[in-house]
DNA sequence: GTTCCGCATGAATCGATAG
DNA sequence: ACTATCGATTCATGCGGAA
């Protein structure tokens, strides 16, 4: 097994690509940013009417440093301020369009258990947009990774095979429906949708990620392939990073701050034993 | 118990509401306008880039028609042209907003039987903007009146799934639409999220929705109480005003389309019988 | 009267072919 | 080159008939 890189870096992601990295360099860019208004000590509290000019320079090196047929996949979602839903994430979608991305596609993540709380003028907010944009129309993608186990339906679907469309498979062997039939037997997944449910992980208090370590690994395993370049730009306590180590990608993670550098730093290192002792082998 | 007018009109909606209606007169308007490209025969089939303009006027008249505590809900989903999500929906939000419009709140429609179909680049869509829009921060909102049950209950419905089906059911308490309210009666019940799981209603020959009732159901008792007044000025078969007028509530319903039109009359009629009979009690 | 099972039918999208 | 039409792909649901 080849051994694999997972490279943190401090500072900040637009001078660290900029030295570091050439052109066309990672397959898969998944990452979190701050949202507009949080974290206001590191990033020096992004307003949300600020929020297009201080992302658009960071979208345009992260062009840069994609591959042809690469994927960029942001997870992000608007605040409500005062009392309405900003436009901020919207209008980034129309700046990064002008900036060459193409929108290929917004994945929906259904967050199972979120944040409890109620206000008397709307119900909690359960999910969050995952913008994949891409440089190109032909960009990889690796579908039969992602597979999902097949509905109810398909048992009855199953013993009907058996009797009637033995048959009619026969009598249309040439026109592709037979081929199609075929591709039913034996199958117990199915292809996903767009929509994704997964559960936040809250229990952690160590190291509070952005997201469960489920959503990059579902993107990595659909966008990349082993030893393929993953890049996290604000990876916060290392999630994407500890993943792709797992699932033997090379990854790069970038982080301002120094504490979530350190705990990023510790979770990369508590793998290398794992990694001695199949190099022993 | 109140009788409620329900009434159909046939034609364009710019036209039949400008002539007939004063300013301030809906507590709800929820519609599923035609989306670019489709229903080419009745609306000339809008193109994606022409989208934006073809709406603004129409917002511009619901604007005048909503009261000014009411809440306008817009189902609608971008396609997919030359294998990008084309932007038409997100333009029209910042043309909403520049016309006064206050953008709430954005729910998912997260639609589990949605269209079949397989492409190298992408998953099946099952997912539509159910878009909150209102003209000022003080709306009126039942919450009370959408509560869905949690607990003991969910978790034995949950129990009596195998292992296979969790994997994919497991939202099933999340929105409890469609269900039967009765079974609720002493159960613990909690508020809903911004995500609403409902499936479309497709087999049916004799009308088919582009939603399901559980939809403007959901958003009639959380927007309206009795014999407020809802719009639907794209009504289709009648959905809209049928669910209204089940729940006793004054309805309008517009449809360009003779056939729709009759469609949705037959549907209203059918009703009128029980109210006869409630009447005469 | 229930439950079960087969079947048609969707706000779809892509790539190829035709004009 | 650019637009219009057509065939292939695919899965959850409600309905109606059967057991």
């Amino acid at each position: 097994m080849e051994t694999v890189n997972t490279d943190i870096y401090q500072g900040d992601c637009l001078e660290i690509l900029h030295d570091n990295f050439d052109d066309n360099t990672f397959d898969l860019i998944v990452t979190s940013p701050p949202y507009a208004d949080s974290r206001s000590k590191t990033y020096g509290g992004i307003k949300p009417d600020n929020y297009v000019k201080w992302f658009s320079p960071i979208s345009n090196e992260l062009l840069r440093v994609l591959k042809p047929d690469g994927t960029f996949i942001l997870d992000i979602k608007e605040k409500a301020v005062n009392g309405e839903r900003h436009t901020y994430v919207i209008e980034l979608i129309l700046e990064m369009r002008k900036q060459g991305w193409l929108w290929t596609e917004e994945f929906i993540w259904h967050k199972k258990n979120c944040h409890p709380g109620k206000w008397p003028n709307r119900f909690r907010d359960a999910w969050e947009r995952l913008l994949q944009f891409n440089k190109s129309k032909k960009f990889n993608m690796y579908q039969e990774e992602v597979r999902v186990p097949v509905g109810e339906w398909a048992n009855n679907r199953l013993k009907k095979l058996n009797a009637t469309d033995r048959i009619r498979d026969n009598a249309k062997n040439d026109s592709g429906f037979g081929k199609n039939v075929s591709n039913w037997l034996g199958r117990n997944t199915v292809y996903p949708t767009n929509v994704l449910l997964m559960a936040t992980e809250c229990g952690n208090r160590r190291h509070s990620a952005v997201f469960p370590k489920s959503l990059p690994e579902w993107f990595i395993k659909l966008f990349t392939k082993e030893c393929d370049w993953v890049l996290d730009p604000f990876v916060g306590s290392g999630t994407t990073c500890e993943v792709a180590q797992e699932m033997n990608r090379n990854s790069v993670g970038i982080e301002i701050l120094s504490e979530n550098y350190e705990l990023a730093k510790s979770r990369i290192s508590q793998f290398q034993p794992k990694l001695f002792e199949e190099k022993a082998e």
